[in-house]
DNA sequence: CTCCATGCAAACTATTTGCACACGT
DNA sequence: ACGTGTGCAAATAGTTTGCATGGAG
């Protein structure tokens, strides 16, 4: 187990919950797919490994994963995908023509997220942002 | 019908496409709906009007609007609106909390538009964003 | 008159829920 | 042992599709 797992698992037991084979799996998963997993891309591995987890679970895990913070969620090309909230937050560029998602560092957001709290007040999650546009490739 | 609605309609019959009933109570309720409307809303409102419109229909349309440019769709809290795509470009602050909606101005995404375009050679569109927070209210 | 657009109903996909049992603590 | 988490299956929600008919051009 990575430090990044078990660091969640720490996470999961210290609120009360309980670390089960299947929350495990469903983080391994998660870790192994690396960037955008749908939760179709979850069920396959997990199910791969443990035949007998079942879809409900997953969707199960996956809301609370997001709850807790452990996995942020965004919607790429229409279909939700989750992703570890590790690390530094960054931003997706999709493109519309070629479904190509490229990644994209967080300062670009920063003077943004600044503008919006101080105009609106507003506190903007500038962690999972979607941006749909037209790849240098399909133009 | 206002002035958009002709428009909308000249549009239609010279790309090819017919200008039926349904076509023009969907975008009336487009019209009178204004901000966000979700399928089900201009569902709601089409079918009281004429009862015979089905919920394909309004499915077809509003692909089909969307596709012509008619409309932008945006995802809000979890379900896909629509809105007409008049005026100029405009933005949405969703807080996670009350799910208020507060509309943004444009300008706040030139300059970062503008990045994008020179760092990734990626043409983004800036005009259906949706950016989650939390609103001065909820804080 | 010719096809496009629609209504209808069924199919499909995605997600949620109730309940009895299994298992982590 | 207790109570949460799970599998199973069914329910629900959202969206799409095939086909025969109706109506716009």
């Amino acid at each position: 187990m990575s430090h990044d797992q078990q660091k969640f698992a720490d996470q999961l037991r210290d609120k009360g919950y309980r670390l089960t084979l299947q929350r495990q799996l469903i983080l391994d998963a998660l870790c192994e797919l690396g960037g955008h997993a749908a939760i179709g891309d979850v069920y396959d591995r997990v199910h791969a490994q443990s035949s007998a987890v079942d879809r409900a679970t997953v969707y199960r895990t996956l809301h609370l994963f997001h709850e807790l913070g452990f996995v942020v969620s965004a919607d790429i090309n229409g279909s939700t995908v989750y992703e570890i909230a590790d690390h530094q937050p960054h931003h997706h560029l999709v493109c519309r023509e070629c479904g190509h998602v490229t990644a994209l560092h967080d300062h670009h957001f920063v003077a943004l997220a600044e503008h919006l709290f101080q105009e609106h007040g507003f506190r903007a999650d500038i962690n999972h942002m979607t941006i749909d546009g037209v790849c240098h490739h399909c133009r």
